[in-house]
DNA sequence: CGAGCGCGTGAACATTTGATCAAAACTCGA
DNA sequence: TCGAGTTTTGATCAAATGTTCACGCGCTCG
């Protein structure tokens, strides 16, 4: 008789009420709004992306407790997280992404400082964050922003986006991620507003950073003669750009007299060091920095946890069998 | 040597969260998890059931805005509600009761008396409501429970769920809904909790009946010689079991003197008083209802509604035409 | 001890949803 | 006014999901 709605395109909303509140299919939806059916199917998920619509499991059940476990026992960690595998690097970085979202929810308190990486597993995090977790929690970035490394989000921007996701305040370290010179790196040091976020982030209560192995976004960004310099020293991985031999050591060269951020030293000052980072290429940097204590909260794929046991077991240093799949 | 998880069935939890946070296919879960495909998605459609999951839509977009406004101009309504119209049976139940939910939170407010009528579309109600909405709100049956009518959900169990569902307390009210005889029912009627329960209904603030027309919970469960007398008195329709005729007023019979509940004044007593019903079989009670003040909140389906328009279009005085279109 | 009954299971099928791609509309600048 | 590039759109196809049905297992009751 009457067409209820016509044309205009009608709110996310009343799309998204109709379609999983009422259970109707996209064609009715369509049908009854006038619009193609394509067309919901794109206004539902736009809904879905920006928030209108939100799925909520609860549950607390982890999803890979004995994977969790068994880390726990093969390494000195508070906690291990694990999440699925996944072939396909997109999926992966999402996955990943909300397994850390809700580690990291897991171990914010009230009032508590939380240093921030630069990396891309962390940068994933944000999305996944919900607020209410904790309250007045303080961001703030590990490292210089961006200069030096280029399409990469700035730390800066990464604070911001977990304080947005969380709910809490940012802090800002005006400076780059990599000075050209050690000395320019020193002015920038000296700068009081960088020693001050600095030293915010040196008696943070938690630290969350990715682990750089044979990939990394530090490395990936790095000049060849720079990476070449750090793997003539030995380094096998990094965590915050400060790169670190098979023993744990910091290994000393001239990127790390250039960068602008906390030392390992000053890392390990953090009760809470939460590592992420997944995937057959930092194997070697993860087993490095699990064992020595680098990081004692571990994020990662079950494939990866599976490496790192089989790598646990076999204690093998260098040279390392890197080919262990399995699913189950 | 690394078994994730075997063949014990994983808890709901794991599964939905796998499917909902990290977009595992149920092929994909299935086989992580050692279980058909079809069990998945059984799980995942028993979290939902359950709770596990929950979709919530933020939004409180209106589906019909142009219905809802015409049928406010078109009848002496506070509000309308619409929802989408349906040829299935059990959808069209569970999309008006996802309807009259919303309407019903929307009017709690902290400390409300609720009193609730035993019907059909009422009972779809209570699973969609979600705690929050307003504190301390209490349920109160508007009539007595089940006895005479069979397989019926009794007014105390729908109080209850009602309770259980939006958060609050219910009261209950020891009485049969229809007893065998007038004497009986006045026996009941005296007794001090009967009294209490019934006290608490008539200062209610907010209403929820269904309204019986040509079908209806109590209508279908009368003996046809019963119906037959109120039919024959000129009723044409019920609410909560207090028959009316074309004007609204009461209609007296033998089945009035046996049922245990509020009298149609004592209904009109409640300053809120929202009525749930569809279909065709109802349009003609529902005008009635409407037009008389009977019940001034309506939740119903868009085809109802456009049957409620025609119908106040073309005997009511100078109301407005039945051509409402066009919400957005 | 066997037949019947009911529940849980998965296979086959139907429906719904999502992805890809080419055409259309639209923007912006010359 | 035209045209190159960008965005938006819907058709087509592939994948994922939901439904139905028949089977098998275990239980109860005769």
């Amino acid at each position: 008789m009457e067409r209820t709605n016509d044309h205009r395109q009608p709110p996310l909303g009343k799309i998204a009420r109709l379609y999983y509140e009422h259970g109707l299919t996209h064609q009715e939806i369509a049908d009854l709004c006038g619009l193609s059916r394509i067309k919901v199917t794109r206004l539902l998920a736009e809904a879905r992306r920006v928030g209108i619509v939100e799925i909520t499991v609860h549950s607390d059940d982890h999803l890979f407790v004995g994977l969790e476990s068994a880390l726990g026992r093969a390494y000195p960690l508070r906690q291990a997280w694990v999440g699925p595998t996944f072939e396909d690097e997109a999926r992966a970085a999402h996955s990943l992404g909300a397994v850390a979202a809700e580690c990291v929810s897991a171990l914010l308190e009230d009032r508590a400082t939380v240093a921030v990486g630069l990396s891309a597993s962390v940068a994933t995090i944000p999305r996944h964050l919900r607020p209410g977790a904790a309250r007045d929690v303080n961001f703030v970035p590990l490292t210089g922003s961006g200069g030096g490394i280029s399409r990469a989000a700035s730390s800066h921007e990464l604070a911001l986006a977990f304080a947005a996701g969380a709910g809490g305040h940012a802090y800002h370290l005006p400076a780059p991620l990599l000075a050209r010179t050690p000395q320019a790196a020193q002015v920038w040091r000296e700068d009081p507003a960088v020693q001050e976020t600095l030293e915010r982030a040196v008696s943070a209560d938690v630290l969350v950073a990715g682990i750089g192995g044979r990939t990394g976004l530090l490395v990936e960004n790095l000049s060849a003669s720079d990476l070449a310099a750090t793997r003539g020293r030995g380094a096998v991985g990094d965590i915050s750009g400060r790169f670190f031999d098979a023993n744990g050591a910091a290994v000393p060269c001239e990127v790390d007299d250039r960068l602008i951020g906390l030392s390992l030293a000053q890392l390990r000052a953090v009760p809470v060091r939460i590592g992420v980072a997944r995937g057959a290429a930092k194997l070697q940097a993860l087993r490095v920095a699990l064992s020595q204590g680098l990081i004692n909260v571990l994020v990662t794929d079950s494939s990866t946890a599976e490496g790192l046991l089989a790598a646990a077991g076999a204690d093998a240093p260098a040279g390392a069998p890197a080919s262990a799949e399995a699913s189950s």
